[in-house]
DNA sequence: GGATTAACGCGAACTTGCTCGCGTTAACCA
DNA sequence: TGGTTAACGCGAGCAAGTTCGCGTTAATCC
């Protein structure tokens, strides 16, 4: 019996791995700079990467899958902003949104995972786990306002940043024009005065909970 | 010279065509039904409407044809409503648009619509057009609003409308979760409050303008 | 360093989606 | 009613995109 080095079976996340999935990512968001997702295709994406076809398609399956880890990767680093107040809060987020948006390979990217989403079933289940996780976290900024009594304690947290958000994925994707601080600013100030006004008051008046709702 | 019965090159709208159009439009709308825009083929389409592969491709040329067309026509008979106050029609047309994408088919062919402008141009023009004429249409109800002084003069109807399909939309393409009386109503009150906090202001401070905007 | 084996490169084979040419059907008009 | 021809049905042919088998490279551990 040989006595397995690394547990036969096993990945090997580091190295070359490592590398080829950086180039591989790296040449999608090229690739969404120059034409969108019209023109991405394996074939191209294998050419700007330098990564041969079939390791894209062992690796990936289909393009799917690589916007969506490209999306996981690029929103890795961004963070809660905690002004003290929560209109602050929004007009900071909604403008660190606007800014993200303002590149279009981001736009072309989110175009990419919807697709994705549409016409893939694990595609579509990673898109609305990311967008869950993420509205939780963000909701913490809605529970500290309950906290502080800037807002009704009935206040859904995540209602609150689906509607922040709502506004710049109807521009990307309905409107299909580019995303400005106009846009920004007028996000942060229609949900902070239609959170005060109880549009996003849960039907059944329960108080706001906390991140973990398990 | 043959006197032409009917412009030699002209097209023939009635009988056979018309009703192979209605019969593959059809076939798409049912398509959507089961399996979504997933399971969406020309030959699927094919089988369906009993319609053959080439015609569909002389006639479409690929199924973002397809879905568009389909949008435009299932959308042609929505009427505006005309309450007498503007919050009422919000609540109205909110409704309206909820109970429109209660149907699980409607929301896949926004999905399918979205996703046929990421990869075709032409189709991202119709559906910019058609959004644009559908807010510039529905915008008359903010135009009355502002005449009748229940928002500030320089609100921008286009803004208004826009942020009330927003939820809607998010709802279906990334929070990927069904529509329901709950957002109808969250959306209209929301955007009732932002109107009237002046979230929706041109920048510049003109006054609102009728429908044509030249 | 040396052995083991994921991960990769390469090209051929395969599958799928799409197009083309031709014969047939049925709108449209006189 | 009959002539003209757009629109359709049909199957073969073409061009993508995708998979497969095999040899090579380079992580990983001893």
């Amino acid at each position: 019996m040989v006595t397995a080095h690394h547990a036969p079976g096993e990945t090997r996340p580091g190295g070359r791995t490592a590398r080829t999935r950086q180039a591989v990512l790296a040449a999608v968001f090229e690739e969404l700079g120059d034409g969108g997702y019209a023109a991405l295709s394996m074939e191209r994406i294998a050419q700007r990467s330098g990564i041969h076809l079939a390791t894209l398609y062992r690796r990936w399956r289909c393009i799917e899958g690589m916007v969506c880890e490209l999306l996981a990767d690029l929103s890795a680093d961004v963070l809660l902003p905690d002004t003290g107040s929560l209109p602050g809060d929004l007009r900071a987020l909604s403008h660190a949104i606007g800014a993200f948006y303002g590149d279009a390979r981001r736009r072309s990217l989110i175009e990419a995972v919807v697709s994705a989403a549409a016409r893939d079933p694990e595609a579509e289940a990673v898109l609305r786990e990311f967008f869950d996780a993420r509205l939780t976290l963000a909701g913490r900024m809605v529970v500290r306002a309950v906290e502080r009594g800037e807002l009704p304690a009935d206040t859904d947290p995540k209602e609150v940043m689906s509607a922040l958000g709502a506004p710049f994925y109807y521009r990307i994707l309905i409107a299909r024009r580019p995303v400005d601080a106009a846009l920004a600013e007028s996000a942060a100030t229609a949900v902070w005065a239609a959170a005060r006004a109880g549009a996003y008051a849960r039907p059944d008046g329960a108080p706001a909970k906390g991140a973990g709702e398990g």
